[in-house]
DNA sequence: CGCTGCGCACAAT
DNA sequence: ATTGTGCGCAGCG
């Protein structure tokens, strides 16, 4: 996994790059870590991609061209969409950060309410065209060079999504959620798909399939990846997203972005409210998940069992990365740096105690307090139950 | 040359 | 009106 003095160096440079006043885009940002500490441009993209994925690092597109933010500086909410806002509302009023680098050269990142990152596009988003085209194939480049072409006039730049942008592969595996080098290989199709959903429109054949594509590609998160982890759980990516005050407009969170963007565009599937007061009542969002997928996949309800072993198992071998982006994924983004700091992997989750999540990792009481009562506790008390139904 | 600072036009509220 | 952003240019080494 990321190295996290790559982290750093990368966090470092897109701050100051931005103090600069100076695009923070890859080209730049490799530059810079190299100029520092002497890496190699393709490791730091490498690195780059990953806490992208880890949504330590969002990628935004901004005035036409690619930008990378330090996501905790950043702090952005929801916007309108809110059949849903109330209850999220709840969830996120506060998850603001600390720990982030002291430099508060950005300043003001504090509540919810504040919203300004919303300038910036997903990258992800591909041109109506695009989209309307199903999917093709996104040409793997990025990799390389900026995307800075925006051409002049049509700024709607392409090239986020593609190849840059891995899919949130969340960390599936518990120790190896990193993806492969090579955008376009390791992109599971779940992005893919999702992806470009966007603008759509309701009526749009597509958005059908849209939602296909939620449920089982970006999803569930039963099918491929830890349960829980997904940074946001497919049909309710809408909701979580804003839940995490992350906007999928705005960043480009790899790949499920905007599915959500046109949100009246048509119910999704199930997930509506209720399943979200359900969550909100007290399942992890791993069990949510599970809910989820069962409530959709009756098909495979006799997988659940082996995906709820699969979580606690899971939960052992949980990596630093994987903890971090469960609590990104469960709306806690800033927070999670906090996890990754600490190196809290899964087994040491398992091992906090509150004190330890209030006042161990330097966060906001009110976030850690959220983060302890919903999902250390929650995932603590998952696990010991069913390692004891097992005995 | 490259790196840095920054005025000011932009973009999104 | 506010705020963050970053182009484009000047200054420095």
């Amino acid at each position: 996994m990321s190295e996290p003095m790559y982290r750093d160096w990368i966090l470092d440079t897109i701050d100051s790059l931005r103090s600069r006043k100076a695009r923070p885009d890859l080209e730049r940002i490799c530059r810079m870590v190299r100029r520092r500490h002497g890496s190699a441009p393709e490791q730091t993209s490498e690195e780059l991609e990953k806490l992208i994925q880890e949504q330590t690092v969002l990628k935004v597109n901004y005035k036409g061209s690619i930008s990378y933010r330090n996501a905790a500086k950043v702090v952005r909410r929801s916007r309108k969409k809110d059949d849903h806002t109330a209850i999220r509302t709840t969830v996120e009023e506060a998850n603001h950060s600390d720990l982030s680098n002291g430099d508060s050269a950005l300043g003001p990142i504090d509540q919810d309410e504040t919203e300004h990152l919303e300038n910036e596009l997903p990258v992800s988003m591909e041109t109506d065209s695009t989209m309307e085209e199903e999917e093709e194939q996104e040409g793997p480049d990025e990799d390389g060079h900026e995307g800075s072409s925006p051409s002049p006039g049509g700024e709607d730049a392409v090239q986020g999504g593609s190849g840059a942008s891995p899919p949130y592969s969340a960390p599936c595996s518990p120790s190896s959620s990193r993806p492969g080098h090579s955008p376009v290989s390791d992109r599971p199709s779940t992005c893919k798909t999702s992806k470009r959903s966007s603008p759509l429109s309701p009526s749009s054949p597509l958005a059908l399939r849209q939602n296909d594509c939620v449920c089982d590609s970006a999803f569930c998160p039963a099918d491929h990846g830890p349960p829980g982890m997904q940074r946001n759980t497919g049909t309710e990516d809408g909701v979580r997203m804003e839940e995490s005050g992350l906007t999928s407009d705005q960043l480009v969170p790899d790949c499920v972005d905007e599915t959500m963007k046109g949100s009246d565009r048509q119910p999704k599937t199930s997930f509506p409210s209720d399943d979200c007061a359900k969550y909100k009542k007290g399942m992890d969002v791993a069990s949510y998940v599970m809910a989820q997928d069962d409530v959709k996949n009756d098909v495979k309800n006799r997988e659940i069992s082996v995906k709820k072993e699969t979580l606690r198992q899971n939960l052992l071998l949980w990596s630093v990365a994987d903890v971090a982006t469960y609590i990104s994924a469960a709306g806690f983004p800033e927070q999670a740096v906090a996890f990754r700091t600490q190196e809290i992997d899964g087994k040491s989750l398992l091992l906090m105690q509150r004190s330890d999540v209030l006042t161990g990792l330097s966060i906001r009481l009110g976030p850690a307090l959220k983060i302890y009562e919903r999902h250390v506790k929650m995932l603590q008390r998952t696990h010991f139950l069913d390692e004891e139904d097992d005995l």
